[in-house]
DNA sequence: TTCGAAACGTA
DNA sequence: CGTACGTTTCGAAC
């Protein structure tokens, strides 16, 4: 946060700022009735009012380009010459935002012949003279040599407008190792392609640090470059004028004459009467809350340390240090005050836990935390106690942590992680200071990130986290509809407690299984290599998509294949095509080299992957899906080969631990197709899972009209592939594709199955409609997708988003089924005193460590708590296995 | 060092 | 011109 004591001036490249939020924002979502645009004002605006907000600046300006001439085009005209066309769609907005900065009575600055940048430098060297804490906003990285001890720069991130990133004198040594106002000789050198200017070839940010670092400035540089070594030396003293002119155009002038200086640029109330004209035009109807809510705040004076929040965030409480008894009659009092529940956020360095934060609405608690001390025993209780209900962010990584530490958690009732998650599924939101940031518009005080110890005097901050969790929790609660909310508490939130059991189990390997098959897959590989070459003539890199392109179509003149970004398609689909076209040795060669190099990836990936205890611990990450799936990573051990007989094998290194000697396995059979019979009813999709013959067949006999007997596996193979394709808006042209056959006969084929199955039709038509009237998909659980694509003017945004909405309901379902299965067997393991655990899940699977002597009981559990997880119009089909491997128990 | 593209494993 | 993911590799370079 800025000094206090000064008064803060704050200074805004428009043009820049703006130009980057119409890139950050669909501009799609953001127009009004009669068709303008406003997505770059809404980005703007947004970011202008955080700003206002967490900058509390006593003085703004934003300044603007007048057009794209400036003295720098004159002086060079090609400057800025490969710019394309501004889009019409931004053009347009610029106006507007100047419309509504007046309303808001922010002093917008512009100077015929000189860039917005140039006000800037000008304006922020007025404002450092006068005594002023001066901060840039600008997406030009130019503006970094304005930094200095009073001046800083806010630079948008890859991410997008919100999210700016500061810049101050150390940040940038830090960054480029060079002082701020030398970062334009760096840029000088290395040349900047958005402006059309062009560098030093082959010379990068590194050598121009070491150069400028070597002789002291650019000049310095320029005039002894004689003496530079080597080939970037040679292209120094050939192109060191390009190096001199960037210096020149870069350099920002700050010795404008400008009709306002600091002091008129004082922040004054703004014009609400104008405000809600402008707002109700643009139809900006959150902004205009934000927007008015800030009024009141405006700073009024000269006297900025004045006016202590009149209506700020309030700040967070001070932590109280309690033990013992007063810890005890804290959380008693709290408690009662707050049957919702409290904050608590527990702080983890490694994988120990070292402070422990709990927070009420106005008072936290702060407890550092050592193992085995007598006086915690109050919190630990209150940890442990199932009916004290906590509101975490990410309870799951902390619950591990606190296991880890001997502490058990129970009562979870509320987690913004998740929540912020099922409001939106596609949402960048992951850490609690995001959260913060988009659900209470405010900044999440951060530890001092460069000190990995806090201050002693500064405290833990897991108290003050847990305060703002708790309130984010309430934000959210809110904007949760009735359905979601039971989404969240009936499944998602006894799930994190499984999945964190699961992920502190691991599963066991066999590592010197997978020892031995690396071995062996090493030397097949080498030798497939070696005949590759001798059948090509020289050596090359057969993982080298772009080498193998030289080779296939270059030296032995195949015909092209699919097109990509950088070539032809070296895919294995795209090589199939190939052998069948122009059959090569060298094709055959290859495929089974990919095949093998990638399984001793795999392998390579597991060994790296075991733990100290023999076992692997995946991550479950529950918000890692749009679609209500869960994720596994580190490693992901949802892809584990299982097709391939070699891929059997890595399986087959799976298996049971010690002391429960068996593996289950238990999946669902063909899970989304029944979900699409429930969800379409049609009668004859429901009939095939009622007659107990196999699915395929028997919609194999309704399409080629014969007998279930008489269907061919050929006609199988078709009937197989158009039911899959179904649930994710498979095309003629895609089901042509993927069966080899003509566009025609699998335009057949699908006219074939749909007169047969036509409530199937119906349903995935319906589904995409009532998504574009809703805005939304929904699960038969209550779990929401938002689809805001489906009414886009774009073809390709539109096709997809389609797509994915017929394809949501289902693939979400089956992803609550399982998680509700997931949470019954817990249930019953734990009720029934089971020794069995569940290690893994994989969408339709799952597998558990079967402890002696349970195997029946164990294998009737699953059975019916999976059969049982819903009640559809078809029944739900389970098969259990069981052995001493994965791949073994897979039967 | 960082990042995107291509490739490929799973449901 | 088939949904949903995570990981690795290569090779160019905001």
């Amino acid at each position: 946060m800025p000094d206090s004591q000064k008064p803060v001036l704050l200074v805004v490249d428009g043009h820049s700022l703006a130009f980057r939020a119409f890139y950050a924002l669909p501009v799609d979502s953001f127009s009004t009735s009669d068709g303008q645009h406003t997505n770059a004002i809404h980005g703007f605006l947004s970011m202008l009012l955080l700003l206002l907000q967490k900058e509390r600046p006593t003085h703004i300006a934003v300044a603007f380009d007048i057009s794209r001439f400036s003295f720098r085009t004159r002086e060079y005209p090609e400057y800025k010459g490969t710019r394309s066309e501004t889009p019409p769609e931004f053009k347009g907005q610029v106006p507007l935002l100047q419309e509504a900065l007046k309303a808001m009575n922010v002093p917008t600055v512009t100077k015929e012949d000189f860039e917005a940048d140039d006000v800037l430098a000008t304006l922020s060297v007025q404002g450092r003279e006068q005594g002023y804490e001066v901060l840039v906003v600008s997406g030009d990285r130019d503006s970094i040599q304005l930094v200095n001890d009073d001046v800083t720069l806010l630079y948008p991130s890859v991410r997008g407008v919100s999210e700016l990133t500061r810049y101050d004198r150390e940040r940038v040594l830090e960054r480029y190792g060079v002082e701020p106002w030398q970062y334009p000789e760096i840029a000088a050198l290395v040349g900047e392609t958005s402006d059309n200017l062009p560098g030093i070839a082959k010379v990068g940010e590194k050598t121009a640090v070491k150069w400028i670092t070597q002789y002291g400035s650019l000049e310095n540089l320029l005039e002894r470059r004689d003496e530079v070594k080597g080939v970037v030396g040679n292209n120094l003293r050939e192109q060191w004028e390009n190096a001199a002119r960037n210096r020149r155009l870069n350099r920002l002038r700050t010795d404008l004459e400008l009709p306002v200086g600091p002091a008129d640029l004082v922040r004054r109330p703004i014009d609400e009467e104008a405000v809600r004209a402008v707002f109700k035009r643009l139809e900006f109807r959150t902004l205009l809350d934000r927007v008015l809510k800030l009024e009141g705040g405006g700073v009024s004076g000269s006297a900025p340390e004045a006016d202590e929040d009149a209506d700020a965030a309030p700040p967070a409480p001070a932590p109280q240090q309690l033990l013992d008894e007063e810890l005890q009659a804290w959380l008693d009092r709290m408690r009662a005050a707050h049957p919702d529940g409290l904050g608590l956020q527990v702080e983890v360095q490694g994988d120990r836990v070292v402070s422990i934060g709990v927070a009420g609405p106005d008072e936290t608690v702060d407890l550092p935390w050592q193992p085995g001390r007598a006086d915690y025993a109050p919190i630990e209780r209150w940890l442990a106690d199932p009916d004290a209900p906590k509101v975490l962010h990410d309870a799951k990584t902390q619950i591990k942590a606190l296991a880890a530490s001997g502490l058990k958690l129970r009562g979870l009732a509320f987690d913004t992680l998740l929540a912020g998650w099922l409001l939106r599924p596609s949402g960048q939101e992951k850490t609690l200071a995001q959260v913060v940031d988009r659900y209470l518009q405010e900044r999440l005080p951060e530890g001092d990130p460069n000190q990995l110890v806090q201050d002693v005097g500064g405290g833990s901050p897991a108290p003050t986290h847990a305060w703002y969790v708790l309130r984010a929790a309430h934000v959210l609660k809110e904007g949760l509809d009735e359905r979601t909310l039971q989404v969240l508490v009936d499944i998602e939130l006894p799930v994190l407690a499984v999945l964190a059991d699961m992920e502190i189990a691991g599963v066991a390997v066999d590592a010197a299984g997978l020892d031995a098959l690396n071995t062996e897959l090493s030397t097949r590989i080498h030798d497939l290599a070696d005949q590759a070459y001798e059948v090509v003539g020289h050596e090359l890199n057969l993982g080298s998509p772009k080498q193998l392109q030289e080779v296939l179509f270059g030296e032995l003149g195949m015909p092209g294949t699919r097109k990509t970004k950088t070539g032809y398609s070296t895919d294995a689909d795209s090589l199939a095509d190939l052998q069948a076209s122009h059959p090569h040795p060298f094709l055959d060669l290859l495929l089974q080299h990919r095949d093998a190099s990638k399984l001793r990836q795999i392998i390579e990936t597991l060994q790296r992957s075991i733990g100290p205890d023999g076992r692997i611990h995946t991550t479950y990450v529950q918000t890692g899906t749009t679609t209500g799936r869960i994720s596994s990573n580190d490693p992901n051990l949802q892809n584990i080969p299982i097709r391939a007989e070699e891929g059997k094998r890595i399986r087959g290194a799976f298996v049971a631990g010690e002391q429960r000697p068996t593996l289950l396995t238990a999946d669902y059979s063909q899970i989304e197709m029944r979900i699409m019979a429930h969800l379409s009813e049609d009668a004859g999709l429901i009939e095939a899972f009622h007659s107990g013959e196999d699915l395929h067949r028997f919609v194999g006999s309704r399409v080629f009209d014969v007998d279930p007997a008489d269907v061919t596996p050929f006609m199988r193979t078709k009937v197989k592939a158009m039911s899959y394709g179904l649930a994710y808006g498979l095309s003629a042209f895609g089901l042509s594709q993927q069966l080899r056959i003509d566009r025609r006969e699998a335009e057949d084929l699908m006219q074939g199955y749909f007169e047969r199955f036509g409530g199937v039709r119906d349903y995935l038509r319906n589904v995409v409609e009532q998504a574009r009237v809703d805005g939304y998909t929904e699960t038969i659980f209550g779990r929401r997708r938002p689809f805001p694509d489906l009414n886009s003017p774009n073809r390709v945004l539109r096709g997809n988003a389609e797509r994915a909405a017929l394809n949501a309901p289902i693939q979400g379902t089956a992803a609550d089924i399982v998680k509700i299965a997931m949470i019954g067997v817990a249930e019953d393991l734990r009720e029934r005193e089971l020794r069995s655990r569940l290690l893994l899940q994989v969408h339709d699977e799952l597998v558990l460590e079967v402890a002696d002597g349970e195997s029946e009981v164990l294998a009737d559990v699953v059975r019916t708590r999976m059969r049982d997880a819903a009640a559809l119009r078809v029944p739900l089909e389970v098969q259990v296995g069981t052995g001493r491997d994965w791949d073994a128990a897979a039967h």
